[in-house]
DNA sequence: TTGTACGCGTTATCAT
DNA sequence: ATGATAACGCGTACAA
């Protein structure tokens, strides 16, 4: 511990602790004989004593649905690289997509103190946003955005992009749409892309039966078999909106989803 | 904080803290009033006071080369998901396959004071191991196993399944071998599957030269290209010994690797 | 620039 | 069964 250094180096605990926090405020002297001191010593910080002491863990924590998304691995990753760089650490914990383990988890996060929390997509539980608020812990939304969102989130704005997609499907003369979705379950993300795109056709006058939106899992065998089943059903569509598999960043530059606008079969 | 908590129910903070630790060693009494103080102030522990006062942190962590493969990432989900139902939190990073930053990570894991931490393969800096040993952190090799490590290790042991592989090969009349391996840089799983191969051929006097192996990133398109390199320089090759995408865990029942047992094209 | 000493919020020991 | 109190290891005014 502190202590220990210090007797080593011969200085007091207050030094040690200057030298390791704020270097500049100690004599290079004294600086080099403590830093002698901690390797002698191959000191390590109590982190724990330290937040404590502190009021800040070091720590960050996000909670995502599931690594086995492509999309959120590389995100978890992506944010832990970053975080490195800082000597922050992650805590990272997955919801499965349900709610109520969600709130299980942030709760745990607050707990262990994280200074900082990342969540997926806008909706959560109320007590989630309470425990955040109450217990003043900084919060981000991730994989989401609206220019009017209450919450502070980053992201892409799903809406708006399948906005965009549609119209530029409608311009090129389609009329006759549907669209493979992910199951929009506790998934505000892929409930705003499938608005998006009705949002589009309502406003042009183009219909969009609810047996024309399939909500399949992300699985590309079943995105294949929905197809299937769509053109089986009405051959006389022309126009799909769906996912795509994840793949490298380059190919995701267009934005969450991919639009078909080329005659299948 | 305890305290408020205990003014609110009328008893001392030791109280408190047992009624949240060991239920049993207070009364029904008692423990009633603080439980309803305890929703009342909607208290949540500070897990650094705690982690200082009975030297443990309720924190795990785990460091992995990478979460862009499907397979670390499927681990660390898995673990995170055991640990929540234990109230144990998980600390995540990774290493990029880079030992000088798992080395950084480990050390900032310690600091962190993790109760134990999970690391990938077997081979590690020396230094990683006397800073687990000298601070006492439990830890455990995964995704390796051999049955005379010296560290605590669970997983496949790739030598033993590449092994199998090529010698179920070799008794269906293979004698003409090929390899595509993922990179051995900083990666001993691959080095042991490549390992269990050469062993297996050489034990039966099949030759393997070195350009019949290949260490290709774990792409497809890069596993696709390299086959294609393999078939155009030696047309007479019938057996390869190849990656296979991550999938589902049910699809990964065999093993390690997945070995082409028919003629090809 | 360096040292002293108190406080951070719990747990755990020892009385009661 | 419950309470008082001393650690736990460090940061940080405050003093020197």
């Amino acid at each position: 511990m502190l202590a220990d250094v210090a007797r080593y180096a011969g200085v007091s605990t207050a030094t040690v602790s200057r030298t390791l926090n704020e270097p500049d405020k100690v004599s290079a002297q004294v600086k080099a004989r403590v830093q002698t001191a901690v390797k002698k010593l191959t000191y390590v910080p109590h982190g724990a004593a330290r937040a404590l002491a502190s009021q800040r863990s070091h720590a960050t924590g996000i909670v995502v649905p599931t690594l086995r998304a492509g999309l959120f691995a590389e995100g978890v990753e992506a944010l832990q690289r970053r975080l490195e760089g800082s000597s922050y650490t992650l805590l990272l914990a997955s919801s499965q997509y349900d709610p109520q383990i969600e709130l299980k988890e942030v709760h745990t996060l607050v707990e262990q103190g994280v200074d900082g929390i990342a969540l997926v997509g806008n909706s959560h539980l109320q007590q989630v946003y309470d425990l955040l608020r109450g217990k003043r812990v900084p919060y981000i939304n991730t994989y989401f955005y609206t220019k009017d969102s209450p919450h502070p989130c980053v992201g892409v704005d799903n809406r708006a992009a399948t906005y965009r997609l549609t119209k530029i499907l409608l311009d090129l003369g389609h009329q006759d749409f549907s669209i493979i979705a992910s199951p929009t379950q506790n998934n505000d993300r892929a409930a705003e892309r499938i608005a998006g795109v009705r949002a589009c056709l309502a406003e042009h006058d183009v219909k969009l039966s609810p047996s024309r939106i399939l909500e399949v899992p992300n699985q590309i065998s079943d995105g294949r078999a929905a197809l299937k089943a769509l053109l089986d059903a009405a051959p006389s569509i022309t126009a799909v909106l769906c996912r795509r598999p994840f793949r490298s960043p380059q190919s995701r530059r267009c934005g969450a989803t991919k639009a078909v606008d080329h005659r299948i079969r």
